[in-house]
DNA sequence: CTGAAAGCGCTAACAT
DNA sequence: ATGTTAGCGCTTTCAG
């Protein structure tokens, strides 16, 4: 029986079989020769004495360890997820293993720097999934010793490879679309600034309302911070205004899918009252009642774009890319339509009985 | 400036600062004695060259890694989600790093079955989260060389230490709640049978109704998948029965808001028409219109639970525990009320019109 | 306080 | 087809 506590090593099955440890590698790995006999019986010792290989000691001789390292932010994110999944398809293409840390929001502090310093050696290459991170932390990972790639990043200049979405032009259909439908007060739901996307989404808004000639209202602009409370807390907000917008337009799908909740909690419908648009499509976006309109980023064609960028940097292959980026598509569902007749979305009743708390 | 590509190492460090290998090493890693000044030499070397330990090669030497690793099947559940969020907070605690490793749903299979073989060595210990595997990689984990330990695990009987929530007597208390309140026709919707926790729910539901005296009738047992859309689907199916139910109690929060939506869609109100009641509380049940009443699990005190366990197992500390379970925890928001006067919710109209389709 | 030697578990390269 | 040697980058042990 083997031996749970001290663990079992080559040396202890190549003297179990009766072989030298060269032998007893070979004739587990498969590469080189090995007659037939030896490679059972030596297959047999191993599992017996319930051998696993010590896949440090294999990493360390080789130099490569087949490893991709993922770091995230925060795990909790549906798009951080999306981009997770597609990752992970992708490193299996391969033959790659994939690891995930997540420095749980604290990436540029101590801990979240030291990923990439402190266990170092683990993996080939480090993904960086919308990291958001200071420049000095940006600056150190530009001299890291192993490749580093950048999935959606957006908020400095940098060296570093990246591979990203296009936030301005979605931002830009998306809003375009609204106006044609006769949407003249459409209102913003950013998200934190940190990352830089909201930003961008931002700018695309106020280019289509600027190529329409509609003036930008700073009170229908409204800073969220892409989680699904403060869509929420959005749209009770905007729906309060004097005049409230007859669109709205968030920077996420998970803000979006709070704004239809508050429009649902005033009584209004969707989108006879009230059109949404979000950004991402997160599969919650078209689950949800009714589905909604948004932009989807090409989750695994950014994976893999992503992946073989990495591997060609890990490999020291030509034909490298410093950055990549791809065009977000427009699904029109249910959650958009034309503008109610009235100029702007009556407010019922009930919603008329609650002015007192409009900011 | 360092060269980016060869990565430097200790030996590079210690003759650029003009001391011996050893030398270095203490003065970086602070153990053992080391004067200030070659200390400081030393850290100036270092830091020029651009010098990052190598991980694999220390974890070597010490044959601990101090990292704990996670398995999960889908990243995607938000249970798991809550959980690996919680493992994080305590495995920084104990100053111990993490890696998640997503098996993508292929536990069991060759993929899956390989992370604690394959990779063995790279931690400490395991943790699978939620796990979902086969009797024969249960037993291959057994053998395992290194300390493993299950959280939410209830399919098999097994020697490994497990730590998981209570199913069975939570499901109970959300029934046995929805009897007090009136209702007598309530529907289960479960989920997958692979993780044995719906199975756990299913009969917690039987008790109650069989404690209150209630026939249970199989039309009003549906059988998921715990994702949201087979929450609507169920919704749509036990809506269309020709004696719909007037609560229905769901294996987990994402189908329960899936039922959710089903309900709106015909035109129903919750908690008016018709009661729900979900399992687990993630984030989103709370957000929910109307919030959603659930059975919420101790994710903190389990995680925390499960890596002391696990670290007792690691340094073989005496006082272990085979199995700990933890009792869930009934939240009571606004999806559930007094079951309506009609014995059952009465379909309006648009229901009625679409009783076709009732399987 | 500092250095030299040994070795963690494995495999590439060269023998035999 | 099998065995021997060496060494990955680091730290533990023992000598200065």
């Amino acid at each position: 029986m083997a031996n749970k506590k001290a663990s079992v090593t080559l040396v202890d099955v190549a003297r179990e079989a009766g072989v030298s440890v060269m032998t007893a590698s070979r004739a587990l790995s498969g590469e080189g020769y090995a007659s037939e006999e030896t490679r059972s019986k030596v297959q047999a010792a191993a599992k017996q004495l319930g051998y696993a290989p010590n896949a440090l000691a294999r990493m360390m001789k080789g130099g490569k360890t087949n490893v991709i390292g993922i770091v995230v932010n925060d795990l909790s994110s549906q798009v951080v997820n999306a981009f997770v999944t597609a990752l992970s398809v992708e490193v299996r293409k391969v033959e790659m293993d994939m690891f995930i840390y997540s420095t749980m929001g604290t990436l540029g502090e101590g801990r979240g720097a030291a990923v990439s310093q402190m266990l170092h050696g683990l993996w080939d290459g480090l993904i960086y999934v919308l990291p958001c991170m200071t420049d000095d932390f940006l600056k150190s990972l530009e001299n890291a010793s192993s490749p580093v790639l950048l999935l959606n990043y957006f908020r400095h200049e940098t060296p570093l490879p990246v591979v990203r979405g296009d936030n301005y032009n979605g931002a830009q259909d998306a809003v375009s679309h609204l106006i044609e439908l006769g949407h003249r007060r459409i209102a913003f739901v950013g998200g934190t600034a940190f990352t830089g996307q909201s930003d961008l989404r931002e700018r695309g808004y106020l280019a289509a309302l600027a190529d329409a000639g509609i003036a930008a209202d700073p009170s229908l602009i409204y800073q969220g911070n892409f989680q699904e409370l403060s869509g929420l807390e959005a749209g009770r907000h905007l729906l309060a205004l004097e005049q409230p917008p007859t669109a709205i337009f968030a920077a996420s799908d998970t803000m979006a899918l709070g704004c239809m909740n508050a429009i649902r909690e005033r009584g209004l419908a969707i989108p006879q009252d009230i059109s949404v648009v979000g950004f991402d499509d997160i599969p919650a976006a078209s689950l949800a009642q009714p589905p909604l309109t948004t932009l989807r980023h090409p989750f695994q064609a950014m994976a893999q774009a992503a992946v073989q960028e990495l591997l060609r940097r890990i490999r020291s292959e030509p034909g490298r890319r410093q950055r990549v980026e791809f065009p977000s598509e427009f699904v029109i569902r249910e959650s958009t339509g034309p503008a109610p007749r009235t100029a702007a979305a009556t407010p019922r009743k009930r919603a008329a009985a609650r002015k007192a708390d409009s900011a």
